[in-house]
RNA sequence: UCCUCUGUAGCUCAGCGGUAGAGCGGGUGGCUGUUAACCACUAGGUCGUUGGUUCGAUCCCAACCGGAGGAGCCA
């Protein structure tokens, strides 16, 4: 008989009738008659209540070794459930013990500290929590794709292994090719020239939205900066969305848009999921999350920004001062005290930006945006790109890079330059935001920090 | 890289200058259409590592290792 998810059964108005269910034992409650066994086979949060008589042939063999962490195949009949608490149950008919759980699985039937839950990050996705954040990360995913897709954008693939060495998005990690226990440098390389993981996609991104207008690149970034804090990761994915004919205001329109979008599709299609995380992560999840669909962002310029930041009487540990950037706890202030909702910060001083932002016309600013939210800080973060050849040319030379090593992104200003701007979303930033949880280590399957790479 | 906190049973923690306890989990028995079930009994620990102080250290000190939080950097 064919399997059918738990799911589908918890969902049904009208008995699914004499079917097959597998999946792993979250809790077995013995009597003398019969056993009650909850089981969760990942396809959503609720288990089903599955009644095994003791009469039950092989039940000696089956039910009773079928504790907590076992796997089990159960066929039988869904029925009305006697007892409160679900609408249906399974009487069973057949178990079968699939894999057995010794004594010493690790998933007690209580609540655990999530640095355990990192410490069995192979046993962390039958919890109730990580199997509910897992589901919306897939759904997260699968929603950026439809936003894009929806809109004309094209996937595109840009390099992980990169050869630009100096992308300035951060920290690098070095890609070379083993010899022994010895690694092969210097004129001899593998591709002929020192080459990295990529930290950002976006300059090969703006080559094909410089072809094929809308364009979008969603993969695994790297980063080898030396951070010990609960929102950076050495490798995470991110969203890079770059479009052709667009301006910083249609940049932070996209930018806005998408996240409501993402927002709104995790409230419509992870309902169980996301209210089992305002149940036990954040208790104002789904009030927030709401809002954020709602309303309109704030937007302000990084100059009232920092005059706002000014008159708020607040003192901060860092002075706000015109030209320096903003610390998490002045954009701490700006979402969670002043604006109370998702901000946006645009129109930076040239100095604390990159080279490819394009410059606007007071000399002083450039057209970067960064998108803040509430709890988490910078979610997005993007630009208007400087299409002037001279004007790119200068802030290389202004900012000490060398123009050979850029001479393929100078091309599409040589070549038909147009106006573009893209940003750049971390998928666990949002992850983080949607589902409550503090720690981007548990967003993450495997997790990948400084000194940490198990699994 | 810097600052702070932390490391005692499988898990979560309490404790004390004279070598340790609880709850949960595990095991055994009982009971019940149960649902983080309940009741009784029971087994688990060279108190992160290495030095130092001391008659004596799990407890005090130092270094190291691991974990967490914050800062910087950023996504």
């Amino acid at each position: 008989m064919s399997r059918i998810r738990v799911v589908e059964i918890l969902r049904s108005e009208t008995s699914p009738g004499h079917i097959t269910v597998k999946g792993w034992v979250r809790t077995k409650r013995d009597s003398k008659a019969f056993s009650f066994l909850e089981l969760n086979d990942g396809s959503c949060l609720g288990n089903l209540q599955i009644v095994a008589d003791a009469s039950l042939p092989g039940y000696e063999e089956a039910v009773v070794p079928a504790r907590t962490g076992a796997s089990i195949e159960v066929e039988g009949t869904i029925v009305a459930s006697q007892g409160e608490g679900q609408k249906w149950e399974l009487q069973a008919s057949r178990v079968v013990l699939v894999g057995a759980a010794p004594e010493d699985y690790p998933l007690q039937k209580k609540g655990h500290t999530m640095e355990f839950m990192r410490s069995i990050a192979h046993l962390r996705p039958r919890s109730n929590l990580f199997g509910a954040v897992f589901r919306i990360r897939s759904r997260m995913a699968y929603a950026i794709h439809q936003f894009f897709q929806e809109r004309g954008f094209v996937y595109v693939h840009t390099p992980i292994i990169t050869g630009s060495d100096c992308e300035g998005a951060g920290e690098m990690f070095r890609v070379v090719t083993m010899e022994g226990e010895t690694m092969r440098t210097g004129g001899d390389e593998f591709f002929g020239k020192p080459t990295y993981l990529t930290v950002s996609g976006q300059l090969e991104g703006e080559t094909f939205a410089c072809a094929l207008s809308n364009i979008y690149t969603f993969g695994p970034t790297f980063r080898a900066e030396n951070s010990h804090t609960s929102r950076h990761a050495a490798e995470f994915w991110m969203i890079e969305p770059e479009v052709a004919f667009c301006d910083l205001d249609g940049d932070m329109a996209l930018a806005e848009e998408m996240v409501k979008d993402l927002v709104n599709d995790a409230l419509v299609n992870c309902a169980e999921d996301l209210d089992f995380c305002n149940r036990f992560v954040d208790k104002g999840l789904i009030e927030r999350l709401e809002f954020v669909r709602d309303r309109a962002f704030e937007r302000v310029s990084y100059t009232e920004a920092v005059a706002l930041l000014l008159a708020s009487g607040q003192t901060f540990e860092y002075p706000v001062e015109y030209g320096h950037a903003l610390q998490s706890e002045h954009e701490r202030y700006l979402t969670e005290h002043h604006f109370r909702c998702p901000t946006t910060v645009y129109n930076y001083p040239k100095e604390i930006k990159p080279f490819y932002m394009r410059r606007n016309d007071d000399g002083k600013t450039v057209a970067a945006m960064d998108l803040l939210v509430p709890g988490i800080g910078e979610i997005v973060g993007g630009s208007q790109r400087e299409e002037r050849l001279e004007v790119l040319l200068a802030n290389l030379r202004e900012q000490g890079l060398e123009e050979s090593a850029y001479d393929w992104y100078v091309d599409l200003r040589r070549y038909g330059s147009v106006p573009h701007a893209g940003f750049g979303l971390g998928f666990e930033r949002l992850l983080m935001f949607v589902t409550g949880v503090g720690n981007i280590r548990d967003v993450i399957p495997f997790p990948r920090t400084p000194g940490t790479a198990e699994f």
